[in-house]
DNA sequence: AACACCGCGTTTTTT
DNA sequence: ACGCGGTGTT
């Protein structure tokens, strides 16, 4: 039975019943893991996981099991193909992907993996660049930076070069240097007779260069074209590395950009060992350079490839995903793909059009708390949205109503003013010449180093090119400066000396934990008049932590724990992020949503201009992509989705009014509950309306608890006096008067007392 | 050095 | 509306 169905699933594979029999002694063992490996996946997985090695493109739809897969294929390709650990590479995209990958890979092995490659672009790279810096040409020491200090960088460079920042925006010059390094273009790479502004930004993208190198930093971009460019130049390393690397995983392929693309190119010479997992009706990051055109690019340079296409979807029910397969539909140029799931219909979705973004709010609100009324965990529901912005709304009320919420997407640990200033400190102590963070940490806390002294600095270090470090130095030894200034430097310039000589023996904790003490950081965030003073004295505390349990699996023995943190709080800032475990309604962006879901799901501001974006409606390709993210959107909802819009709401600070979206157009009726009819124009506002349908209904029902003219109680409104009345049962709203404003509330969701008038 | 005021922009985010 | 960064005031 068990070889029946290993012949059966197997008729791609290279590997043979027979060579199990011969590759083995412990026979029985062996067939109950391969059992283990296939057994879980459904036809179109296990085809994929057993695949001959060659090139392969897995189109896996979402919820589809792609992760599944991924993990699988990789430990098929040891147990059963007998693929060495070493010999096996996989990428992903976020940290969270990589270690959760890993996870699973171990336990299905039962086994460490740490042998293998996993990790993201990013990270790979690193570890890629640090084993060979020498070949790269880049210091043993060399440190990552983030893009808050790749800005600071590109700030101190305009200031030195007496360039306005308004003519040339520190932020644009970031993102033309990104793109450019992304693309894998150097600034020698630009002609000089490109059109003028061109010409600006090559300026400072050369000038940047340069410091980058004098600094001994290599920003995120840099990691990925310093490791393309290195393994292209690098003839030996070239072949070491295809040779060690035989199979090569990939996942979001549909993410990579042009110099991911190239960088695997090199990996794979013979272009049959890639197994790449993507979505193209996924690919919501185009905006920050993604090649959605890399998956067509594979088939046209991977001529031998095989195409995949997981469409049975494990996650959500019928409606939610024929809505979903609906919406997507309206896109042009897709692989085609379409999901099917086992489960039944379940629950139409739910479409209420809201009077404004308080109603929206609140009807959100109020379905949660229902919810959780009938015995479910908040954390099984969701509320996305297109733009940060919006999640205030829902926080308020959720607040109101004592609901716990988490939203993500704020500030990360390691993006902290008082975490990044501790790591300032670090950063100096690894290296002088680090001036993102020498400029970052030389007044900070105070002590007395003024904008005079500070200009002095960056001016010797402009004019003689060294490192601000450096030019301090001689700035003392020169005698030029005034006393107290002279002074305050010198003290300074001490500091970090003494730090450097009183760390040199600790462990990595203590050394963290004595500079926070001795840069009187910590005493700087304790005083009480600063603002959240406990949470950042809190947040020191729990870097002191991190740096104690750190646990340093460089192989490279001759760098120091220090770094290899650093360099860890650089590529990995989202990873220490506390408070996680309690049961929060989930707010996020529906960017941030992604490879998640929950059983319950709010889409929220369903609104054209809000999502789409206004600058997304006029644009084809823009649009397109806000398609996918709707489709990303619904196919986080497991069991029920409600999709909510605004006839009207603040934006910008003033009121702005609204069509429901063309996304809310395109899905079929039939598949819709509306809860409240939507009206284009907004409603007459009468004391005593003139007779009407509804007024007519109204006596028709005369069961409703609700009378015009009736006084009545709201928890967030206060009181007010009931205008008009509409529908019935579920779908009964109020108009109701309160204090200044009119609302329109269904009284299914509304918490309501009437009083007696 | 700390605080007040003004003007500006304002999709989406990882590494 | 709101928050951030830059500038000006005490």
């Amino acid at each position: 039975m068990l070889l029946l169905l290993l012949n059966k699933s197997n008729r791609q594979t290279h590997v043979s019943a027979m060579k199990l029999y011969t590759a083995t002694e412990n026979l029985q063992s062996k067939i109950m893991d391969i059992t283990s490996i296939i057994a879980p996946l459904n036809d179109a997985q296990r085809a994929a996981v057993t695949a001959p090695s060659q090139a392969m493109l897995i189109l896996a739809g979402a919820g589809s099991g792609k992760t599944r897969v991924l993990v699988h294929r990789i430990v098929w390709q040891i147990q059963v193909n007998h693929v060495s650990p070493q010999s096996i590479i996989a990428v992903t995209f976020t940290n969270k992907a990589a270690n959760e990958m890993r996870g699973r890979i171990e336990s299905l092995l039962e086994n460490s993996a740490s042998a293998m490659w996993i990790g993201t672009f990013h990270g790979l790279a690193h570890r890629f660049l640090r084993r060979h810096a020498k070949e790269a040409h880049l210091p043993k020491d060399f440190q990552v930076l983030d893009s808050s200090d790749q800005q600071r960088m590109i700030k101190r460079l305009l200031a030195d070069l007496k360039i306005n920042e308004k003519e040339l925006p520190p932020k644009e010059i970031q993102w033309f240097i990104n793109a450019q390094k992304d693309a894998g273009i150097r600034s020698k790479d630009i002609l000089e007779t490109t059109d003028k502004n061109t010409r600006r930004f090559l300026r400072i993208y050369r000038e940047y260069e340069t410091l980058c190198e004098r600094n001994g930093v290599v920003d995120f971009a840099e990691l990925l074209l310093r490791a393309y460019e290195l393994i292209r130049d690098d003839e030996r390393l070239r072949y070491q590395y295809q040779e060690r690397f035989s199979q090569i995983h990939v996942d979001e392929f549909q993410d990579t950009n042009t110099i991911q693309y190239a960088w695997l190119t090199l990996l794979s010479p013979n272009r049959d060992n890639m197994f790449v997992v993507g979505d193209d009706d996924q690919a919501i990051y185009g905006w920050r350079g993604a090649k959605i055109e890399n998956i067509y690019k594979f088939q046209r340079e991977y001529p031998q490839h095989q195409i995949i296409k997981l469409e049975q979807n494990y996650r959500s029910t019928g409606s939610i995903l024929k809505a979903a397969n609906q919406i997507i539909t309206n896109n042009t140029g897709r692989m085609g793909k379409s999901l099917w799931t086992e489960m039944a219909d379940g629950e139409k979705i739910t479409v209420y059009a809201a009077y404004d973004e308080v109603d929206e709010a609140n009807y959100v609100v109020e379905r949660i708390k229902n919810w959780v009324g009938e015995g479910n965990k908040r954390s099984d529901s969701a509320i996305l949205y297109r733009s940060n912005a919006q999640s205030r709304q829902f926080e308020e009320k959720l607040m109101l109503s004592n609901t716990p919420y988490r939203v993500y997407g704020g500030l990360r640990f390691y993006d902290r003013a008082e975490i990044k200033n501790v790591l300032a400190y670090l950063r100096l102590l690894v290296n002088r010449h680090d001036d993102a963070s020498i400029d970052r940490i030389i007044n900070t806390p105070t002590r007395g180093i003024g904008l005079k002294t500070l200009d002095e600095i960056r001016k010797l270090a402009h004019e003689k090119q060294i490192s601000l470090w450096a030019a301090a130095n001689s700035l003392i030894t020169e005698k030029v400066l005034p006393n107290r200034a002279a002074n305050a430097l010198f003290n300074f310039l001490d500091l970090i000396a003494q730090l450097d000589n009183k760390i040199a023996n600790l462990t990595l904790g203590e050394k963290v934990h004595f500079v926070i003490e001795h840069t009187r950081l910590m005493a700087f965030y304790s005083q009480d008049k600063l603002e959240k003073s406990a949470d950042k004295v809190e947040n020191l505390k729990e870097l002191v932590n991190a740096a104690t349990v750190f646990i340093n699996d460089e192989i490279e023995k001759d760098i120091s724990d220090l770094s290899i943190f650093l360099n860890r709080a650089a590529l990995e800032s989202g990873a220490l992020q506390g408070e996680e475990f309690e049961d929060c309604v989930q707010l996020m962006t529906l960017h941030t949503a992604k490879g998640l879901e929950f059983p319950l799901v709010f889409l929220v501001g369903v609104e054209d201009g809000l999502f789409p974006s206004q600058q997304s409606i006029f644009d084809q390709v823009k649009l397109e992509e806000e398609r996918r993210l709707c489709y990303v959107g619904i196919t986080r909802a497991m069991r029920k989705l409600h999709i909510t819009y605004a006839e009207s709401r603040r934006l910008y600070g003033d009121k702005t009014y609204a069509r429901k979206s063309r996304f809310l157009r395109e899905l079929p009726t039939e598949l819709l509950d509306e809860v409240r009819p939507k009206r284009e124009v907004s409603r007459p506002i009468t004391a005593k309306p003139i007779f009407s349908t509804v007024n007519k209904l109204l006596e028709l029902e005369p069961d409703s608890k609700f009378k015009k003219g009736q006084h009545i109680h709201h928890e967030t409104f206060g009181s007010g006096i009931i205008l008009n009345v509409e529908g019935e049962g579920e779908k009964e709203r109020i108009l109701i008067k309160f204090r200044g404003v009119e609302k329109w509330l269904m009284t299914a969701y509304a918490e309501l007392t009437t009083i007696r008038s």
